[in-house]
DNA sequence: TAAAAATACTCCATAGGTATTTTAT
DNA sequence: ATAAAATACCTATGGAGTATTTTTA
């Protein structure tokens, strides 16, 4: 799992739109549409319901999105953690 | 940033080699090399100390573990939680 | 000198794009 | 009819391999 992949289904999530998602984060609509398809194919579980016109997650979907904001915060802390280093090392 | 990277980055640093690690995984040595290497490239900071046989994280590095860490649990508990939800589903 | 890591290639899978088709209001 | 998602097709990047070179104890 490419965690570029897993910002793109939160973006998603929070638009409750692939287009939307698309736009914001300045990819294509297919594009998208296909990482999300994969995510779901690798995780072999359905994440959006599309029976709609206004797209929602399945209970699958609200699982990998809290987790996934979760894996995002980690990511987060390792950017800062990375940064204080380089500070330190600079005698800051 | 690919899960997978990191997971080839953390038996690396069990290891204490890259050697080690590419038999672990079932990968190629030059395969583990490059995959850290690009890892550094894309955190920009230099993850293993090479300038002993005998290679050791560098400060950086032990830092990457650790978040690494967390994140495997992260996406450990996902697959704990898709795995329930499919059993409630199926009525057990 | 012997081990371990880095590098030079080659190949293939797939992320990404554009254009088009399908689907749901 | 229209807006959104899926799909077909294409390209380029980079992950993976084997073989070889470089490096360090």
């Amino acid at each position: 799992m490419d965690i570029r992949h897993l910002t793109y289904f939160i973006e998603v999530a929070k638009y409750k739109s692939f287009t939307k998602a698309s736009k914001s984060l300045s990819l294509s609509q297919s594009t998208i549409s296909k990482v999300v398809k994969s995510l779901e194919e690798e995780l072999n579980v359905e994440l959006i319901d599309r029976s709609a016109k206004k797209i929602k997650l399945t209970d699958a979907g609200e699982i990998v999105l809290a987790e996934g904001e979760i894996i995002m915060e980690s990511l987060n802390d390792l950017s800062i953690h990375l940064y204080d280093l380089m500070n330190l090392k600079k005698g800051k």
